[in-house]
DNA sequence: TGAAAGGTCGCAAACGTTTACGATCCTTGT
DNA sequence: ACAAGGATCGTAAACGTTTGCGACCTTTCA
C-alpha cells in the first residue's frame, strides 16, 4: 500500500533525491552510468512518479476536465472517446463530469474542476446559454466549447457548419423531387436556429415554401421526437419529406410512421442530423447529416493545448464541413 | 490566471492561514464569529480550495480511474454515466481512460492512474485476461472489475448472471414452440464461457441437440456478426432460431438476415444479450437479455467506496440478475 | 604545475494545504 | 484573588516533487 517514493531509491542508490529526480527527467547535468543505474533501481524498485507532488510544483496538472450533459448519449461518448485518446497521447489525462440536465449542475462541475487544478477544460454544452452560465470561469482556465456555435462570443469552439448540413440536405431532397418538405425541430439553441436557417436558405434559392415543425421547449430524444410525431401524423399529410433536427428525432418520427402505417420512405423521406451510430443499424438505414465527430475532438483538444502550453489568447472559432450520408430512407416521391 | 490561496484570503481577514483552513473545513475550535467572517471574505475572493495541495497531505484524491475498453460502445458509456454521477454524488471524480484493444494499453493506462494517486480503480476489462495482466497493480489500489465474471479469482467484481441469462433466453424461445436453437458466439472470455454454459444447461434439461456457431478469435462487433452470419447464410439453415451472445452480434445477423431475405422473426427468431439502447429502436426491437447496467454501476462504486472509505480487504462477488426483454424478434416457428 | 573550465551532484526552497502542538486570553469556581 | 480550565488562534512540520545555486572533483591547457 505504501508508495515507494524518490527518498527510497535515493536511499538505496546513496544519491540525493535531486539526483534521482533529474535522472529520471533526463537532465543533461548528470552523469551517465549513474542515471541509467538509478533507472535501472527504479523500476526494480516500482517506483513510479507521484503526479500530484509533481503538480505542484511545476503548477501543471496535465488534466483535462471534460464535461458533457451526458456520456451515454451517442454523439458524446464518440466526441469523448476521440478527445481522451488524442489527449492522452499528448500527456495529458481526462476528467469526466456528466454536466446533466439541468444548468446549475454545469456550473458545478466546473467549478469542481477549477478546484482540481486542471489545465484546460472542454466542454459539450447544454445548451446556448451554457457561456453566460459559466462565464466567471472561462477566464480562469482555457477552455474551448465543442458542438455548439457560439456565433461571435469572445470563446474558443468547434462546431460543424450547422446551416451548410440543413442546406445540402434540403437540396438533395429537392433534387430528388421533393417539393414540400417540412422541418421538424426546435429553435431555441443557437446550433438549431442555424440548422433552420440552412434549410430556409435552401427553401429561398430552390423557391420552395418554408414549413415548420416546432418541438420547442422540449428536449430532443427518441421518445419526445415519437410523441411530437404522433401529434403531428394525426393531422393530414401534405408534404412528402421530414427534414429532422437530429438524428434522434427523426428515429422517434421513424417510430411514429411505423406504428400508424406511414410508409418510410415510400409515401414520406426522412432525412436526420448527426450521423450518430445507431443510424447505420439494418433496418433503421437512415439518411443524415454527417457531423465528422472525429474530427471536430481531435481539433478541439489540439486547440486547448495550444493555449495551454503556449498560451495563446485569441479566440478561434473551428467550423468544419458536414457531409451528406445518403442511406434508406430517402427515395424519389410518387 | 494566478488563484487566490489560503494565504491571500488570511491576509485579507488579518489571521493566520491555519484559522482559515479550520473554518471551511468546520473546525470546532474555532469562533463563530470569525469562521462567518472569513467563510464570506472567501467567496467575495473567489477562493477554492487546491484540491491538489489537499491531496498532498491527506494523502486521498478523491479520485477513482474509470478504465474502459471504448467508451463510445454504448454498453460502457452507460455504465460510465452512471458509474460517474454516483461517484460524484459522493465526492470523487473520475479519472476516465479507453485502454483500447489490446492489452499492453490496459497495463499502460493502469499504471498511469497510480501515478496520478487515484484512491481506486473501476475497470471494465476488455477480457478474462486483463485480471493476470494487471495483476501486479491490483494489489497497490482497491480495485473492482465491472461486466467481467472472474469466476474464484482473488478480485472484487460485479457482473450480471450471464448463464442464467441465456438459460431463461433458450428457455423462452422453448416455450415459443423452437426445437433447434442455434448458439452464436465465441467462448474464449469467462462471460461467454458461461454464456454459453447457460444455453447448454437448457438444453440438456429441455433435451435440445446442442448447436454452435463459433466466432472464436474475433471481436464481437456489429460488422464481424454480419460477415460470420453471411457465411452462417450461406449453408442450410436447419434451425429455426439463433441466440447470439451479444446484441451487437444479433445485429450483424439482422443485417445479413435482411439482405439475403431471410425473414427475422418469420422464417427465424433471434435473441440478443446486453440490452443496449439500440435494440430498442424502431425496426429493429430486438428480443434479449438485460443487463442490469445502472444497477452494476452503482454497486461497483458502492463496493470501491467500502474499500476505499472502510479499508474492507476480502473480494466479494456481486452477481446480479439479468432479465428477459421481449420484443420483436421471437416468435413462434412454422 | 597551476588555474580555469566543465562535469556531477547535494542543499534547500517552493508549491498550497492539513493538523498536532503550543501559546495566549478569558472565564469560572472556590 | 488566584488557579484551573476551556476557548481561540498561531507556529511549524509534513506530503513528494522540481530546480536554482553552490560545492566539489576531474580534466585540460598554458
Amino acid at each position: 500500500m505504501k508508495s515507494v517514493t524518490l527518498k527510497d531509491v535515493a536511499k538505496a542508490a546513496g544519491v540525493s533525491y535531486a539526483t534521482v529526480s533529474r535522472a529520471l527527467s533526463g537532465s543533461p547535468q548528470i552523469g551517465s552510468e549513474t542515471r541509467e543505474r538509478i533507472i535501472k533501481l527504479c523500476d526494480e524498485m516500482g517506483y513510479t512518479t507521484n503526479y500530484v507532488a509533481r503538480s505542484m510544483v511545476m503548477k501543471k496538472t496535465d488534466l483535462i476536465g471534460l464535461v458533457v450533459p451526458s456520456i451515454e448519449n451517442q454523439f458524446m461518448s464518440e466526441l469523448a472517446y476521440y478527445a481522451e485518446m488524442s489527449a492522452r497521447a499528448h500527456g495529458y489525462n481526462i476528467m469526466l463530469c456528466n454536466s446533466g440536465p439541468d444548468l446549475k449542475q454545469e456550473k458545478t462541475v466546473v467549478k469542481l474542476l477549477l478546484g482540481r487544478q486542471v489545465d484546460g477544460i472542454l466542454i459539450v454544452p447544454q445548451s446556448s446559454r451554457t457561456y453566460e452560465n459559466i462565464r466567471a470561469y472561462t477566464d480562469q482556465v482555457p477552455t474551448v466549447f465543442l458542438g455548439e456555435n457560439l456565433r461571435d462570443q469572445p470563446q474558443s469552439y468547434v462546431t460543424v457548419d450547422n446551416s451548410r448540413g440543413t442546406y445540402i440536405g434540403t437540396k438533395y431532397l429537392y433534387e430528388l423531387g421533393h417539393r414540400d418538405i417540412l422541418y421538424f425541430g426546435r429553435r431555441h439553441s443557437t446550433t438549431h436556429q442555424l440548422r433552420a436557417e440552412g434549410y430556409m436558405k435552401a427553401c429561398q434559392e430552390l423557391g420552395l415554401q418554408q414549413r415548420f415543425f416546432n418541438s420547442e421547449f422540449s428536449r430532443s430524444s427518441i421518445n419526445n421526437g415519437y410523441q411530437l410525431a404522433k401529434d403531428l401524423f394525426s393531422q393530414p399529410i401534405d408534404y412528402s419529406a421530414i427534414f429532422a433536427s437530429t438524428d434522434s428525432n427523426a428515429l422517434g418520427i421513424l417510430k411514429a410512421a411505423d406504428e400508424m402505417r406511414i410508409d418510410v420512405p415510400g409515401r414520406l423521406s426522412l432525412i436526420g442530423f448527426d450521423n450518430i451510430p445507431s443510424t447505420g443499424l439494418p433496418r433503421i438505414d437512415l439518411t443524415t447529416i454527417e457531423q465528422p465527430k472525429r474530427d471536430m475532438a481531435l481539433q478541439a483538444v489540439d486547440m486547448l493545448r495550444d493555449k495551454i502550453e503556449n498560451g495563446t489568447q485569441g479566440y478561434v472559432h473551428q467550423i468544419l464541413l458536414p457531409s451528406l450520408i445518403k442511406r434508406g430512407t430517402c427515395r424519389e416521391p410518387d
